[in-house]
DNA sequence: CTTTAATTTCAGAATATTCTGAAATTAAAG
DNA sequence: CTTTAATTTCAGAATATTCTGAAATTAAAG
């Protein structure tokens, strides 16, 4: 992984890009598209040198991507330096991200929209309006919330299988 | 809708932290969020004042918020102020900023990665791990992109029903 | 314990984003 | 056409984020 080829390049900063606009920063984002399409867990000092970028920034955005579970420390033999990988099943990874997403997004969201129709509830307030848009709201969110209880624990294969049977579903629940 | 009430203002500022998140600036989302719980359509002079920002921003926020197509400008009899409303169906909301997302950031993902597999296909690039890791990736985006065309145009009615029965459906899929 | 390799911390530089306020523009009213 | 209200543009200020490089820390090797 030493020389990226065009190919590699093109993948990496369109990745780094995508990362940007969703609030992950591009030295994030290519870190963790570098260990993607990696075929060895890669060190510290390779990640710097490939991307380069500084090595501190290395510790923190590894750091970043282990507090969303996307990376793994491995180790060599005969050598102590840390190294890293991420997983290569994409399903997989986006489950993850969906998951910690859920809890640091949408949990709170959900928190504090309850909070907001308890305290109306407390203070008798009269504005209707208001209760149905934050009701609505936290409908939404339960809701979502629950589907995805239900289906994220599904495996790759099944999320395929669901996935190719969409129309068919729809159909036989009478949805089309 | 000229005096925040405190369940108003904790709404705006949580929604606001939000879109932060997410790649949206604060003020946008602030935006959306008192459109949002607003009884009627707000001109940019009121929303200016009840959040408190230059004029300009609201201007400029107000125009980010419509190329997303959340916004939409309605007129007062004998005003000739623009107002602006926002749709107050959160599933329709979700399913516009889903499809503006994939508009944005999953075609051009899905471009890419389909012109890098090509280019190695042409340049008969022997690197089978990478061609793996982006066919994993492409499959994966294009899969769920052919599973939101099908059920994104669903009602919002629909949507609640298939959330309603998701573990059913998946049982008699033999999924779970 | 000493040496050396590796990693982390952190102050501040560099950069990017967001926001303001003045000026310019647009467009309705008269 | 003139006046006035409303909106938009845009340069640069304010702020937030990201990144660097030096110093400090940690920990393995000998």
């Amino acid at each position: 992984m030493s020389e990226l080829s065009h190919v590699h390049k093109k993948f990496i900063l369109h990745w780094g890009e995508m990362g940007t606009r969703w609030g992950i920063s591009r030295t994030v984002a290519q870190i963790h598209a570098l260990l993607y399409i990696s075929p060895e867990p890669l060190n510290a000092e390779e990640i710097t040198t490939t991307l380069s970028v500084a090595r501190s920034n290395v510790s923190i955005s590894i750091k970043e991507l282990q507090s969303w579970g996307l990376v793994k420390t491995s180790h060599v033999m005969g050598d102590r330096r840390d190294h890293f990988e991420t997983m290569k099943d994409v399903w997989e990874m986006f489950r993850v991200v969906m998951d910690e997403r859920k809890r640091r997004e949408v949990d709170p969201t959900i928190a504090m929209l309850e909070e907001c129709l308890e305290e109306m509830e407390k203070s008798s307030d009269s504005d209707s309006h208001t209760r149905e848009r934050l009701e609505g709201l936290c409908d939404f969110f339960t809701t979502a919330h629950d589907w995805y209880q239900q289906t994220s624990r599904l495996s790759t294969a099944s999320y395929r299988k669901l996935a190719g049977m969409g129309g068919m579903v729809l159909r036989a629940l009478k949805l089309v």
